[in-house]
DNA sequence: CCACATACTGATACCTAGTCTCAGTTTGGA
DNA sequence: TCCAAACTGAGACTAGGTATCAGTATGTGG
């Protein structure tokens, strides 16, 4: 069960199981999509009206620590918050049509930014992407819905 | 002189040339690197204390849609804004040390998005990076220093 | 050079995301 | 079962940014 997972990842990150992270992580996990601050807190609110806001933002962060979600730049400069499977560092394709996420593993971008590297003189020690447009359902779509 | 270049870029955009539009482009040029709200805000009420808040915001805002001014995430999520000389399309390396900012054509990224369409039959239409290390010069003091 | 539509400004109120503090509760290990 | 440490909710607070509005500046066409 994937609740064993996301349990085992928060207790490996030092962390404590509590029935708010739960609920929260359950949420993002349901959701499926990066889910922005204010869809979030709702979505919380829904299941639990008495869990508090400031819970919601320190466990995103607790959440975070432990490589369960990521951090996400929505369009229009919004913070989105995704719970992510895989745990190690890696990036995203998000679409714009559907909202849907695709993940982008840093072993497909370490060439480029080797690249960038050698053109420049310049290390880098850290690097985010944020690369929107539509996946390969709403192409096709798009491509022949008009 | 570059106050020419500036202006013409404003009035490109449609905009109308004030004081204050004047007075933020400058204090951005001078930085030659991207302010925080906060330091810019500072940096504005410092050479002309009557200039309100809502002004320098407003300003980013047609600055950014005239291409002078670029949006930039700096460490921590912060929002830094950027004057940029070149106009079109492109990204920066932000070196983390002393702040420097390298542009990066998006003649140098292409190749990257294409490959990432390619390989996901993902269609980018946006992409913006996020890329911090060490420029030339610093990476050599690092190097040096100890 | 003037008149005028329109763009812009400052003040101010407002909003949202996110942080901080603090007193009380829960967790999980010994 | 006991306890230190981690966590929680309430609520105050901050920072970045937007909306409104009455007044002012800009630049264009006459
Ligand atoms: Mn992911
Ligand atoms: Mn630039
Ligand atoms: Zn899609
Ligand atoms: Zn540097």
């Amino acid at each position: 069960m994937s609740s064993d997972t996301l349990r085992g990842r928060i207790l490996a990150a030092g962390q404590r199981i509590t029935p708010q992270r739960d609920l929260i992580a359950g949420v993002l996990e349901r959701a499926g999509r990066p889910l922005a601050a204010q869809e979030l807190c709702d979505a919380v609110g829904q299941e639990d009206p008495g869990i508090g806001r400031a819970t919601v933002f320190r466990t995103l962060q607790s959440l975070q620590e432990a490589g369960i979600v990521q951090n996400v730049t929505l369009l229009g400069n919004q913070a989105g918050y995704l719970l992510c499977a895989s745990a190690g560092h890696h990036h995203h394709l998000v679409c714009r049509h559907c909202g849907a996420i695709e993940d982008l593993p840093e072993a497909e971008v370490a060439p480029f930014l080797s690249g960038v590297e050698a053109a420049h003189g310049f290390g880098v020690d850290h690097a985010t992407f944020n690369i929107y447009g539509a996946c390969r359902a709403c192409a096709g779509e798009e491509h022949a819905g008009r």
